[in-house]
DNA sequence: AATGAATGAGGCTTCATTCAT
DNA sequence: GATGAATGAAGCCTCATTCAT
């Protein structure tokens, strides 16, 4: 006798919170001090129902640093046109999109950063990001080469500005905190801008 | 019985082969995952020694944070004079030192991530840590202002502009690694730079 | 609305199934390593029906322990009369018969060991084997009382003797491996009857 | 600063009275059964000494099944001659202490039984038990040889024979309890003489 | 000061049993 | 009756800290 439907959409859900509440203890209390308990009592759920959608620990903290990326920020980080006619347009349009959703992922990013920092101790989600942060440094690259192209930006090694540029997006959202960010974060447009070496 | 010139020799040296090998374990997989015990054997010390050297485990890691950041970094880092005459010479010689320095950093500034990330979790370090990055930001300010007073750099919201170039700092040494950074160093100077927005 | 013949049927399958993959395993891995789950997976059935054919795990022990027993071994073990006309043929035949069945029970006396090793844990089920023990001991004697007296076997103390073989065919099988026995089997014959004292 | 004697003294007390703990309660209760904190506290030490005297559960349980085997019974059940001139006293010799050790083994055979019987779960001390046996087996092969030659005992096949006294020995401990044996063991060499097929 | 054994609290994981569907 | 998710008790093991030598 299957499960009905309803059956499995609580479950969904329930598995829904689990990784949500994961993510954020992971990412605020780090891989250790986050325990099994902590996350279910923060979630509502038993302690044995973790285990339910999750094999173990370390099956959970990889969800959780996964699939984030997978079902939201991969589409969004890449969602600009290297060859779009208007090519000022939509760098602008993709730095703003940059911008924007670095600064919401702010607790995903303290996540990311454990795990690049440690990657020896986290070697499969290490090459999960490691293998997204190549992708979107590549295609950075393709924008970049096309932005000088076609005379709206100047001239520059476009690997070391891809990356200037990427590093810059992570580096701004460890710096500045969750109160600064939120005031300022129109502005950082144009540092980051700058960065791409636009012509005047 | 006071100890002699050579046992506090001995002892000093120990404690400072302790904090070493802390720091890099701290660093390289974290405060929960660091035990006396590595790094006793790490240090080639006694498991008992280390608390000859240090209160526990927490003012060690306390210890490990904060002592390269006095002894060593704090004054490289803040080793610029905004009121230099030849402003352009000596903001170019401020980012060869920064950039030089960060790239040497790169074991204690995984320390820093993780303290910044996990601030609710390291309440003094992270004191320590955030007093200097205002100190540090304070004295860029003073120096990009200078540089845009002389007309050496275009306008620019100063904090902004300081801010980034911190941020660009600390993202651009998570972002690369080890082996791709010391390949191109050199060129990490022009982004830098480019940051600052200079008058061409 | 009463069950029809064809499901009582196939609940009585499901239940033998059950029972044999859980005498099996508790014979192999013991009483803690063998789990519900396992012995559902190994019968094909599902986790909960495990509990719809057995109130619980100490059940579920005592009846792959005692049934066996009880539908196949005792018959076997104790078919042999020692009113017999004809004793030796008689005697013959038996050790015949508890060889080949001592061979047989492979699986099963791995459990009874346990069982009889571990008597504390195991009440119960200890008890029945206990009994049976008993039974077969005091048939064991008068066979060889009748062997004695018709001058078949020598003069010994009837419950020594019994005793002896008993533990005979126990050791034997728990000393031989399934290959080595297959190949001697017939020869385990020999000793068995010399333990009897048999006349020359 | 190394340990001085008395310390190293009362360790190898403590870790004795360790194993002696374990080697009951896993007789008596098995290996899941056997709680480290119930070896503990039977000990008389704390539930983290354990892990200093031994890595963990497994290695205990090894240690357990081993030692006893190393430091008393292999001697002891190894301590006849072949080779000896009076080979009728020796044979006789040699089953008397055989039974008076098997029957001293009681709580340490239990043991013996659940490796063997559940040899999968156990590959290590497994093949340590394995390795004695066929020792044991081979040198009783030679003293039944012998025996057979200078015409003490009648003509049989040596290795079927010597499994069989073997076999006697563990079933007869497995099935008399400590009550029964100790009142009849004297008489054990009887039956276990008669499995040689001595001459009349 | 140096050493390392002793302690036990706390975390991960397993699993029998319950129960809603 | 059949299914499998939910629950939490219990076990192994790690490790910071203490302390006797």
């Amino acid at each position: 006798m299957p499960l009905s439907d309803k059956q499995v959409k609580t479950m969904e859900q329930k598995r829904e919170k689990i990784l949500q509440q994961a993510i954020i203890l992971f990412a605020q209390q780090g891989y250790e001090s986050t325990t099994i308990a902590k996350v279910a009592k923060a979630s509502g759920v038993s302690f044995g129902s973790v285990f339910t959608y999750f094999e173990n620990k370390d099956q959970l903290f990889y969800h959780a640093v996964t699939e984030p990326l997978e079902t939201k920020y991969r589409t969004t980080l890449l969602d600009f046109d290297p060859e779009a006619e208007d090519i000022l347009a939509e760098i602008k349009s993709m730095i703003d999109k940059h911008i924007r959703t670095f600064i919401e992922m702010h607790t995903y990013l303290q996540l990311v950063v454990q795990v690049i920092g440690q990657h020896t101790k986290f070697p499969e989600p290490f090459k999960i990001l490691d293998d997204f942060s190549l992708e979107f440094i590549l295609k950075l690259q393709q924008i970049i080469r096309n932005g000088q192209k076609s005379g709206v930006l100047e001239e520059s090694d476009e690997d070391l500005t891809a990356t200037a540029y990427m590093g810059f997006l992570l580096g701004i959202r460890l710096t500045f905190t969750d109160y600064a960010v939120s005031r300022i974060w129109e502005q950082l447009k144009i540092p980051a801008f700058q960065l791409l070496y636009p012509k005047r």
